[in-house]
Order: C-alpha cells, then sequence, then structure tokens
DNA sequence: CTGAAAGCGCTAACAA
DNA sequence: TTGTTAGCGCTTTCAG
C-alpha cells in the first residue's frame, strides 16, 4: 500500500507537503495542490490512521463496552454510540463483557491497548472500586446506566426503582390488588432496583406481597416463560403482572397463550421496554419505557465533552415514561372497599 | 502513559530487552526478567497497540460491515464474528452501512484507513464491479451471504431460493394451494430469490398465482402488518401465507391476531427466522432457517485463512433447515381434487 | 542473553 | 508556500 512519501516522490514534493494538503492546513499553490491529488489518485493512496495516530498521540477511537452483542438491546445502545461517535469522526471499538468482570476487565484493557481516547461503559460486573481506580487513570470513561457514587459526573442514570414503581402503581391505581412481578437477577443492581420499586408501590398501597408474587428470571424469554409458569401455577388468583423486561414478557405471554389465560381479560400485564417489542405483540403490552437510546447518545456526548475536556452542559439522569397499550383492563371496583 | 522507553529506563536495560520480554522471544536471565517486570507493574505500563501496528506493519484488526446495528439479525453477525476474531486475538472494527453503496463504500474506506488485514462484508448495496475491484487490492475480505461470480472463493452462501421453495412445498404437502407471501423489497438478491422460490414452488405445484397474493415489504414489523393487511383484504380466501423474515411475521401476526384471523385454524403460517423469534411467538410459528451464525463463524475462518494466505477446507455453502411447529394446519383433502 | 541502530508512516515545529 | 528535521512507541536485524 502506498505510503505518503511515494505520493510525494510522485508529485514531486516533500511529504510534509502532502500530509498538509490531506489535512487542508495552509495554503498551497494551485499547481501543487493538483499533483498531489493526481499522485494519489494514481497511488489510490490511503492515508494510514495508525501512523498518524502515533504521530499524533491521539488514536481517534472511543471504546464501548457491551454485555453482548446480540438480544436488540445493546443493538441500540451500539446504534446510538457509533452515529454520536460518526458526528466527531471517531471510529468505534466494540467489546463485550459476556457476563463476568474479568470480561470486562479484558474489554477495558483492550481498549487501553489500543488507546482509545476514552470508553463507554456498560458495566454490570465491575465492582465500584475498580471504577474509581481507573478513574484515576487519565483516560476518560462515562458510566451508561449505573450509579457510583464519587463518579457522578461520569455516570448516565435512569431510575429503576421509580419506573418500576410507576408501572406497578399505575396497575393498582386501575384497581388491582393481587400483582405479581417478574424480576430480573436480583444480584444486578437494576434488576434488583426495579424489584425494589415494585416492593414499594405494594407498600404505600398497603398491599402485603403474598408468597409466591415474584419470580426471579434473568431477562431471557425463557426465564420469563418459566418464571410465568411458576407464579402462575402458585398464584392463579394473581389478576395483575409486572414483567421487568420486554424479552421475559415475550416469554410470559407464550405461557399465557399456550394455558388459555386472555390477556387483560384474566390477566392485566405491564412490561420494561427499550427496544419497543411490546408495541408488536398481541395484545400491545402497556410499557414502562427505558430510554436507552436517549442515555446512549448522552454518554457519547459525555464523553467527548470529557475527551475535550469541555465540560459541557448535559443531562445525565433520564426519567421513565408510561406508554399505556391494551393489556391492563381496569378492575372493577369492588363493593365494601 | 508510560513508554516501553520508560520501563526500560527504570529497569536499567535496552527498551528491546523489555520489547523480547514482553514478546516472549529468546531467553532471558531470570533476573532481567523479573527487574523487566516489575518495572511494568510499577509503570501500570500496557504496550501500544498503534505503535506496534506501525513496526510489525500489521494492525491485528479485523472488519465488519454490517447494514444497521440493530434489530438483532446483525447482533448474531457480530457475537460469532467477535468470538471468532477472540480466538485469534484480533480487534475488531464494526461499521454500518446503512442502506446504501455510498454508506457501505465509507466503511470500508474505514477499513482501509485502519489498515484492517481483512474484511467481512455483509453487502447488500455495493455493485458486483464494484467488489471485483476491491478483490483486485491486497487486502482480503470475504462476502457473507452474498454470491458473485468470479469471486466465488470469496463468498458465504445460503441458498434463499431454495430455503423459500421448501417452505412453500411444505404448505403445499399439507393441501394448500392458495397461499400468499410477504416478500423482502425485491431489489435486494436474497429477498428476490426468496420470492423466487415461493415462485417456483407454486409453478411445480401447477398453481397459478393469483392477484394479490404477493406483497412486497422491507423487512420491518410495520411492513409485514401493512402486507397482512393488503394481502388479507385482497385475498381473505388464502389458506396459508409464507413470510420471508421473522420481523414482518410479528407484524403480520398482530394484524391477524387484532383481526381474529385465527393461526393455524384460519390461516397457516411459515416463515423465515435466523433469530430465534418464530419460536417465542403464539402460536409458535413453523420457520426455514437461515443459519446466519455458522455462516458468520465460516466467513471469519475464511478471511483468517486468507490473511495467512493458507488456504483451508471449509463449508462455503449453507442449506436450509426447516423446523416445524405449530402455525400450519394439514389442509383437509378436498373431495374430487 | 543483551545492546545499538534503523525504520514503520505520519505530523509538527522551525526555517527558508 | 514549501522543505528540513526530529520524533511518536514499538520491532527487528545485526553485532557483541
Amino acid at each position: 500500500m502506498a505510503s505518503i512519501q511515494d505520493v510525494a516522490s510522485l508529485a514531486g514534493v516533500h511529504r510534509s507537503t502532502v500530509s498538509r494538503i490531506i489535512n487542508g492546513e495552509g495554503k498551497f499553490r494551485a499547481d501543487t495542490k493538483r499533483k498531489v491529488e493526481m499522485a494519489m489518485a494514481e497511488l489510490n493512496y490511503r492515508p494510514s490512521a495508525i501512523a498518524r495516530s502515533l504521530a499524533t498521540a491521539s488514536s481517534n477511537m472511543a471504546g464501548l463496552l457491551v454485555t453482548y452483542y446480540t438480544g436488540g438491546f445493546f443493538g441500540e445502545m451500539m446504534e446510538q454510540v457509533q452515529a454520536e461517535l460518526d458526528n466527531h469522526n471517531k471510529f468505534l471499538i466494540t467489546a463485550q463483557g459476556h457476563l463476568s468482570a474479568e470480561g470486562e476487565r479484558e474489554a477495558i484493557r483492550r481498549f487501553h491497548h489500543l488507546r482509545c481516547e476514552g470508553y463507554v461503559l456498560n458495566s454490570r460486573y465491575l465492582p465500584d472500586d475498580e471504577l474509581h481506580l481507573l478513574a484515576q487513570e487519565p483516560t476518560p470513561f462515562v458510566l451508561l446506566d449505573r450509579q457510583v457514587a464519587g463518579l457522578e459526573s461520569r455516570c448516565i442514570t435512569f431510575n429503576h426503582r421509580l419506573a418500576a414503581k410507576q408501572a406497578v402503581s399505575y396497575l393498582i391505581a386501575q384497581g388491582h390488588r393481587k400483582i405479581a412481578c417478574i424480576s430480573g437477577s436480583l444480584s444486578r443492581a437494576s434488576s434488583f432496583q426495579r424489584y425494589q420499586g415494585y416492593v414499594e408501590a405494594l407498600q404505600e398501597a398497603g398491599i402485603t406481597q403474598a408468597d409466591g408474587w415474584a419470580e426471579e428470571g434473568n431477562y431471557s424469554r425463557e426465564s420469563g416463560y418459566r418464571a410465568a409458569q411458576s407464579i402462575y401455577q402458585a398464584c392463579p388468583d394473581i389478576t395483575a403482572l409486572f414483567s421487568c423486561s420486554e424479552e421475559m414478557t415475550l416469554g410470559a405471554l407464550l405461557f399465557f397463550h399456550q394455558h388459555n389465560v386472555a390477556i387483560p381479560q384474566q390477566l392485566s400485564l405491564i412490561s420494561f421496554d427499550s427496544v419497543g417489542l411490546c408495541a408488536s405483540l398481541y395484545p400491545p403490552v402497556s410499557e414502562v419505557h427505558f430510554p436507552i437510546r436517549d442515555m446512549a447518545q448522552a454518554a457519547v456526548q459525555l464523553l467527548v465533552s470529557q475527551i475535550h475536556g469541555q465540560p459541557v452542559e448535559m443531562r445525565c439522569h433520564f426519567q421513565p415514561e408510561l406508554r399505556l397499550r391494551d393489556s391492563v383492563r381496569p378492575l372493577p371496583a369492588v363493593d365494601g372497599l
């Protein structure tokens, strides 16, 4: 592959001139410019981002850590991050953390190795203290959907607890009192917060949570199916169900369809969603919307501002939004209550 | 960030020694090795992949072009590509082609710019002749799910026509004769091939395709919904429907549910699928499986073999597989036929 | 087993 | 407006 020197030789100029013309720095004689451009075209010259990085001590790359690439959710994140990075002409390096701290560590190692100018972490497993250590290093990073005390200026957050509480309170406002919950893994902070929101909404309404109402899944369809099964078999008298992710909702819905539980006639359903799946299900499922797209975009904007060292005014805390559809039935008021 | 020179100085050795130790080349006095390792630890030294790339003239990166990151399908591809690349310790650079030849060109430019050692192209818009031109250049690439005459050794392919034909022939074998089709955009080669398979199956069975049986979508849920609507309003007498993608199937299913068209009692349904969505719908939808995961894995293996210049024996042509579930009802034989 | 020196492709003062 | 020079951080002969 042709180098800048090859172009310079062919054009009969010095390589620094070629460099300037490529980067549009300064003025050149029209003739020189033409010669250089012809030479570049003739040699099919493409500047080496690598050499440029080394010379300028800036890689022009940014990293993004996600758990997995599959499943839609992370695709939304990547899409926004790439789009925002394109605006700044930066390359995106992605890495998967799989489901372990070591996986996440390895991803970050990779970012450092490539001298990424900064990176966005959708980290679920790295402990807070390691994050604090990382924050001592010069490479900026921002945490997407994670709250770490002392690192507030790097956090893009969402109030999972409040979101869940709003969803469940809505069910309660519709007259429901026997409300089950399919949660994500309770060992994950955001999943646990969603579960807490559920509990809190019940408490505030003076409802005592019965055994068997809450079942723990892992955000997969299969776990949603199984959880729905456990719940329904243990507590066939529930009138409403709150599902903590769209994928689990899909699984749960399959179970209910298969067992002729009509939604919303026999059972009302409300779900977390961030990729817009709920709207396409039957019946269209009411959701609390988790705005991962907006958050991902904000994360990159924050990151870029940190890279440039220019603090910027921006929203870092995002709010839930209820999107009501056909899966919740108001319960007729019961006499004597 | 500490450089190799910093480490060398601190350890009191020459930087080339440090380099050798890092790369495990040759033998060293235990003492030297220890000193160097301590220095690296103390300085929290991380070798620069960029400098290394420049010095070795190999970037250790591979590119992957997809249309979009969202929607699940491309996530499956990326997942496999990343996993396979991890085996070879290569970095993955992803880029989106959006929906244009120019977008794809830009992505490839980016790969060259970063001096990727090779790249996998899930290209839908770059014309064949441009691909031939690209093939003249030294950087290897492989085409994932695309057949280009003259570039066979770089193609990982799938027989879309046959897959569609198998699906539709299955419907016919179950007694169906009035069979509609929701196709993808007919201007896309693979979508067109699927449509052709549908047509061919009908023809072989001596069935004349009626007006309104075929509707063109664009692989989105919404287009599936609209297509189902058009088809069903124009031809309420169809007994079966073949949908060319899982997302369109989701949309179509919503339409049928909303309009009380029972699947499979009133209408049988079979769909293309590659991400396993059909199994989670209600009713579970029978599918022709498009093995994008296996194909993506094969693509990287082929690419790596081309990068190393060691041709390898491998399967480059993949076959469809019918996965039968509950969405197709055998039609009772009609007397006198 | 280790050091010296050259160079990968490019940029960035500094001169001219 | 253009050329000269000195690196960026690392690898890789070639000596010793």
